[in-house]
RNA sequence: UGGGGCGUAGCCAAGUGGCAAGGCACGGGGUUUUGGUCCCCGCAUCCGAAGGUUCGAGUCCUUCCGCCCCAGCCA
């Protein structure tokens, strides 16, 4: 924590609050907020919003609301309400009571329609979005006005009430400010302030037939909020002076807008048109799979809030939109999970062994340590027997150098356990595949010390096949194989490159005794291979099903990844 | 040919005229009953490019190049 305040100093927002403070502007005060649209669930980029502005105003003792911005009644449920609100929880912020909704100011925001009509700021126009769209202007060229653009504000006002009292059809008219059409910011020409759309809202229900747009509702809110600093994305930096426009002709509070840049993050998609495709298609499981960059789909995965906002400090904070590197977030889940999580053997991909000298019928309870980075874990105890499985990759009929693990003749420790050598294995004459192994193991090497000093190269995992408890593991990797999958050619469909091996599931894992009571949501290290987590919603305590958050760094895969480009 | 923004290592990112922090990744070594953790070492003569100002420029000026956003009655 104090390193990362150290290698990142500061960035050009917490700049501006320092200084507003020093020169006391707002009387020093700091209040932010987060706007989410109801209209999906939060990624890891709302996560960066959603910590710089509560952060912020966590760090210098201001204030922070949740608002959410519901103007567009078609697109926005309540259920995402509910996930949002569950979602920002977890990550651990607390908005006490100051939960807002830009729809409780429907009324207010009415009265400030009014208000710029009758200062002859804003018009009744009667352009079909068509007409609207040619008489916009283009990039390069100017606008023209509408030929509403001088009705009377009499008459404005009598439309407008009509418009509230639904009196006119979808898409009929719309109230428009009056400002410059030929003006090189696009959001300065004449833009729409109101819309009819007889549409239910999940709020205010049939109240309403007339919405604000978002662009005349944002900046009000955090103006009546008293919203102090409000940060937002890079793309509505040329939406400000249209914001600063209505503050200033309505002659309310004007917060400060700031933009950061956006954060993605390679080999996925952070954009939640992309994000609602996954789900819709069905390429994915849901918003909350573990594959998505969702923040319920992290935490079914594994990771803690803590290990986001880590990350999210280690990523910073500029004005230019960043792709951080997915190893970057997986750092950080190890850093975390490393403190925390207590140690368990798990056998993944299961290969018998018997120790032909173990008598027959004992079993011994081994000593294991439950986290070697935190002593106040303390220690559990592990059945060992005659017959046990161990990880089929740790055995090899013909080994080469580099590989320290079992092969005939060879010697390894089993954690916790016994020295063990391999005298002989059977292989299935038409598969090739090893099906078991003998070995004989010694006596004097109980625990895994070896009384002569003796070394062996490789300590491995193990779980007593008759105490072992079976169990669905889910592997996940990468969902996208390249790492920037929306850089596709034209006409390509960026889900083309989708992973079609994101996800792997084994049935067959075979787990130490202990871990068979655990609730959801448990997470532990399964010793020299990963961080898991019990599923919150496949597992049950007859079906465990765990899910793998990220592997531990592993040389030996780096080694033979080496070894293949060598070739 | 409009407006706005941004370019420091493979990815993030400090730096605010005094001689290129840090993290990740990568490579090498040590410790180790996890090929984990931890610990050491290495990794930009150079800051998108070219000119200029200055004793001195990533920082100031000029020009150029590249990338992102804007023509929803979406947010």
């Amino acid at each position: 924590m104090k390193e990362t305040e150290n290698t990142t100093p500061s960035h050009f927002i917490r700049n501006v609050i320092v200084s507003d403070i020093e020169n006391n502007k707002n009387d020093g005060r700091v209040h932010t907020r987060f706007p989410p649209e109801p209209n999906g669930y939060l990624h890891i980029g709302h996560a960066k919003a959603i910590c710089l502005s509560y952060g912020l105003a966590e760090e210098f003792k201001g204030l922070y609301n949740l608002r959410f911005d519901d103007t567009n009644p078609t697109k926005e449920e309540s259920i995402y309400v509910d996930k949002i609100i569950e979602d920002i929880k977890w990550l651990g912020f607390n908005w006490q009571e100051r939960l807002f909704f830009a729809s409780d100011y429907f009324d207010q925001l009415y009265e400030y329609a009014v208000k710029l009509i009758k200062k002859g700021k804003a018009f009744i126009c009667d352009l079909s979005p068509d007409e609207m769209r040619e008489t916009r202007g283009t990039l390069t060229s100017p606008g023209t006005n509408s030929p509403y653009r001088n009705r009377t504000i009499e008459e404005n006002l009598d439309l407008f009430e009509k418009m509230k009292a639904g009196e006119y059809p979808d898409g009929t008219r719309v109230l428009r400010a009056k400002i410059d059409m030929s003006s090189g910011n696009m959001n300065m020409r004449d833009p729409v302030m109101y819309r009819i759309l007889h549409a239910d809202h999940h709020r205010t229900g049939d109240k309403w037939c007339i919405y604000p747009t978002y662009d005349f509702t944002h900046g009000q809110s955090d103006s009546i909020e008293g919203i102090t600093h409000s940060l937002c994305s890079i793309e509505f930096e040329d939406h400000r002076p249209l914001y600063d426009w209505y503050i200033n002709e309505l002659e309310i509070f004007h917060p400060q807008q700031i933009e950061f840049g956006r954060m993605s993050i390679n080999y996925t998609v952070v954009s939640k048109r992309k994000l609602i495709q996954l789900v819709e298609s069905g390429i994915v499981n849901g918003w909350d799979d573990p594959r998505m960059p969702t923040l319920s789909g992290m935490r079914r995965r594994g990771y803690t809030p803590m290990s986001i906002r880590n990350f999210l400090d280690l990523t910073g904070v500029a004005k230019h939109n960043s792709t951080v590197d997915f190893a970057l977030l997986e750092h950080s889940v190890r850093e975390d999970l490393n403190k925390i999580a207590p140690r368990r053997m798990a056998v993944l991909n299961p290969l018998k062994v018997i120790i032909d000298n173990y008598p027959d019928d004992l079993v011994e309870e081994m000593d294991a340590i439950n986290n070697p980075e935190d002593e106040s874990a303390g220690t559990r105890k592990v059945p060992f027997s005659k017959e046990l499985f161990i990880e089929h990759s740790d055995f090899m009929e013909d080994p080469p150098k580099k590989f320290f693990r079992l092969g005939p003749g060879r010697e390894v420790r089993l954690r916790y356990g016994y020295f063990i050598t391999c005298n002989e294995f059977v292989k299935d004459e038409k598969s090739g595949e090893i099906t078991e192994l003998h070995c004989t193991y010694d006596p004097a090497s109980r625990g895994g010390n070896s009384p002569d000093g003796r070394k062996v190269k490789a300590t491995l995992h193990w779980v007593s096949a008759s105490h072992a408890v079976k169990a669905e593991v889910r592997l996940f990797s990468h969902l996208f194989m390249s790492e920037n999958p929306e850089a596709v050619e034209d006409g390509v469909d960026w889900k083309t490159n989708i992973n079609p091996e994101s996800l792997e599931v084994l049935s067959e894992a075979m787990l130490e005794p202990c871990l068979k009571d655990e609730k959801p949501g448990y997470k532990c290290q399964f010793e020299r291979q990963g961080y898991f987590c019990l599923d919150e919603f496949d597992s049950s305590p007859d079906h465990l099903v765990f899910n793998r958050t990220t592997t531990l760094r592993d040389t030996w895969a780096r080694i033979q990844k080496q070894a293949k480009k060598g070739k």
